[in-house]
DNA sequence: GATCCGTGGAT
DNA sequence: TATCCAAGGAT
């Protein structure tokens, strides 16, 4: 496994590569993997490159105000992340020196950071040993073990294959050759099998599963909603409002709508002659929403929400769409 | 253990 | 077009 991530490993941004003497920064491993949860490389990197010029330390982080990391973090979704991101950042600066902890344990206490993520940091960014275990882990154990039992109920035997597997020396190296294999050669569909470092060892190729591996629940159907929107815009200001600190896009700056339901009920924030600028089709994670766009150019007094000048690159994807639908770029 | 929580690319 | 899926965590 090291050999072969010593000659293949992915080159990416926040790595140190192998066999450099560069010591990685806690605070960019921590961030990148904050970041890289439930998402794409190709979708991180961009932003990425955008926090770490705009906030190059976690104290820089911690400073900052919280409408500019919600901002920053616009259109990459599960927003939850970036609310912990500031309070983990806060936490470092405030309870721990501006440093941060060096074990699993410790690290585990932090907001948003859970037993992947503090089992990575502790392996990559100060060379502990920890068992790392994300989905391409979850899948190259099942493969390589022949684990057909069902995730979730399967995750103490993969843990138990990854802590066998895992190393003294390099831990750091061994967790993200191991995802890098994940990522590019044991992938979901059409495993590239003949060029795996692990081929010969692979029960899941051996008795001709691994494809189908690892076995998941089957997953529920998304349920339909719908909604109104209401966009206001009056000169080169719009009526925006900050979403509630917990649930859907919480803490995102947002355009006032009605409740999302199965028979939504209008909720204009004041009396005008709204315009109907056709509905956005959006999918979240549990469920597929219809927002009928209704849009005005009359300034009035809202029962909610203020008027600001508005970067609509700062909204979170479903009122990017409502916004270019109702004042499409010529 | 089950549910909630985004997004965009691949198939 | 519909479904799957990605370096998961909080409750």
């Amino acid at each position: 496994m090291q050999d072969w991530y010593t000659h293949q490993a992915r080159d990416l941004p926040w790595r140190v590569p192998p066999g450099s003497n560069a010591t990685p920064d806690p605070y960019r491993i921590w961030l990148s993997e904050v970041m890289l949860q439930q998402t794409t490389v190709a979708a991180v990197k961009a932003y990425y490159a955008k926090f770490t010029e705009i906030w190059p330390t976690v104290h820089d982080l911690a400073a900052a105000e919280d409408a500019a990391v919600m901002a920053a973090w616009a259109g990459l979704g599960y927003y939850a992340r970036a609310r912990n991101l500031l309070k983990c950042a806060r936490a470092v600066v405030t309870d721990h020196d501006g440093t941060f902890p060096r074990t699993e344990a410790d690290l585990l206490t932090l907001p948003g950071v859970g037993p992947y993520t503090a089992a990575a940091i502790a392996a990559i960014a100060f060379q502990q040993r920890a068992v790392v275990v994300d989905g391409n882990v979850e899948r190259v154990m099942t493969r390589l073990g022949a684990i057909t039992t069902p995730l979730p109920a399967a995750k103490p035997e993969i843990h138990a294959l990854a802590d066998i597997l895992t190393p003294e020396d390099r831990p750091g190296d061994h967790a993200q050759a191991v995802m890098d294999l994940g990522a590019t050669i044991c992938t979901p569909k059409s495993p590239a099998c003949v060029l795996c470092p692990l081929r010969d060892a692979c029960a899941g190729r051996k008795a001709g599963i691994a494809e189908t591996l690892p076995r998941k629940a089957a997953k529920v159907p998304k349920p339909e909603r719908r909604g109104y929107v209401y966009l206001a815009k009056n000169g080169a200001d719009y009526l925006v409002e900050t979403r509630p600190s917990k649930g859907l896009l919480g803490g995102m700056l947002a355009f006032p709508t009605s409740d999302w339901s199965d028979r939504p009920l209008p909720a204009a924030p004041f009396d005008a002659r709204w315009r109907d600028a056709g509905d956005v089709r959006h999918t979240f994670t549990h469920f597929h929403l219809t927002l009928k766009v209704m849009a005005t150019s009359k300034r009035g007094n809202p029962d909610r929400g203020e008027w600001t000048t508005l970067d609509p690159a700062a909204l979170p994807t479903v009122f990017a769409k409502a916004f270019r639908a109702a004042f499409p770029e010529p």
